[in-house]
DNA sequence: TGACAATTTAACGAAACAGTACATAACTGG
DNA sequence: CCAGTTATGTACTGTTTCGTTAAATTGTCA
């Protein structure tokens, strides 16, 4: 437990002791209780539980986060900016229209799969009232990307006659969400109900088809 | 506090003290604490706060369920029940095949809306990773029948060429589950990043025919 | 080199919380 | 109407858990 830090010096200097690098610190705590939060909720996530699974110890997060409170939130705001980030890879402009809303809708698809401990924060803020989300100034603003990037798609298939008229951005947008987002959600309980067929290896990836094959058969012409 | 139980006793006999009423301290303890646990979460309920808000003593909770998880194990099931045999009263057999999904599709959306308390706990089992579901026999089962309701439907639609073949009941289920709860259990955080438009009265409307206009394209034929 | 920032350690305090001991009142069957 | 059982209330206990204190140690930078 005191070696630890010996043998992760891997940088330039080999001094003993330990090296400075409050970055790392605060990062490393945010990445513990992320996990943390995101598996026991707010309200069971343990304080002692995520000191102890730090690299540093329970002073360090009071010393940076001031509380339990103050910590989630820092997780809050970072999740989703790590998540709207990983979003802006996509390159879309170029595609025809439906192939490029069938491409973001089974990305974000897989981009939800592939984070469920973000899927699990907006759980739990959800049950918490989105009583933090609501005081981070912060994340909105970063979210109306996501309905721009769809209203651009849109239009461009409503220019090509590829997609009925009368849909609203917002609302396509709402649809990806739900299913993408649902499908990691409930997975524990849809599954015990239902079995799963829908969320073993194969299932997952007809099941992605399937709902882009809604998504496009919403928005489309005729 | 102690006078309550004189103004309550509006039954036939009016001894002096109190009556023995085992059913309806069982039920009120119930009823209080699905509503706590679904406000805050499992570990974020309270059992003082529970016990405070009932009519009886927090004696009484642990003499009836045991412990904090027995009550939650309870509330559980009393609220999957409960919820399931809500949904019994819809008749779809005399009704077209697309016109049968519709008002399933719709009658599930505003069920959902108007249980919000069931929404939260399957929220709350889903964060518990489906722990206290799990060990629940009785729940199983009774869900198939949901499945077996759609797939009549769909079988229907299918003979009369108004369906499209290859999609399965419990995608199509899912597929309204999915939308239905999403419409629920995100609702805070979706406006919160997005505005209430499509959360306010004339909004839900709106969507909740966008959400069965999604379902009927989906298993439509052509 | 000296001041300040970052970090460790270990223990402690106080409040919140789940769960219990004990007494007693109401019912029920004989 | 009495004895045993069920139901209930009050007050309490022991533990968990958040957050703090205090003092020492090491790094950083001007």
């Amino acid at each position: 437990m005191e070696s630890q830090r010996q043998a992760e010096t891997g940088k330039t200097i080999q001094r003993q002791g330990w090296k400075q690098d409050p970055e790392g610190v605060r990062a490393n705590i945010l990445e513990v209780a992320l996990k943390e939060f995101a598996d026991r909720g707010l309200s069971g996530a343990r304080m002692d539980e995520i000191a102890a699974k730090t690299r540093t110890s329970k002073r360090m997060i009071y010393y940076y986060f001031g509380d339990k409170d103050g910590l989630y939130r820092k997780v809050l705001e970072q999740t989703y900016r790590e998540v709207r980030t990983g979003e802006k890879e996509l390159m879309l402009d170029h595609l025809a229209p439906k192939e490029a809303l069938r491409r973001l809708t089974e990305f974000t698809f897989d981009h939800h799969s592939k984070n469920p401990d973000f899927i699990r924060i907006v759980m739990i803020e959800n049950i918490h009232h989105g009583e933090y989300l609501k005081h981070s100034d912060l994340i909105r603003g970063l979210n109306q990307e996501a309905i721009s990037r769809i209203e651009a798609i849109y239009d461009k298939g409503l220019e090509q006659g590829v997609f009925r008229k009368g849909c609203s951005p917002l609302a396509i947008h709402w649809l990806i969400s739900a299913l993408s987002f649902f499908n990691v959600s409930n997975k524990v309980t849809f599954s015990l109900l239902f079995g799963d067929a829908l969320h073993d290896h194969d299932g997952q990836l007809d099941l992605r088809s399937q709902v882009s094959d809604a998504v496009l058969k919403f928005v489309a012409e005729e």
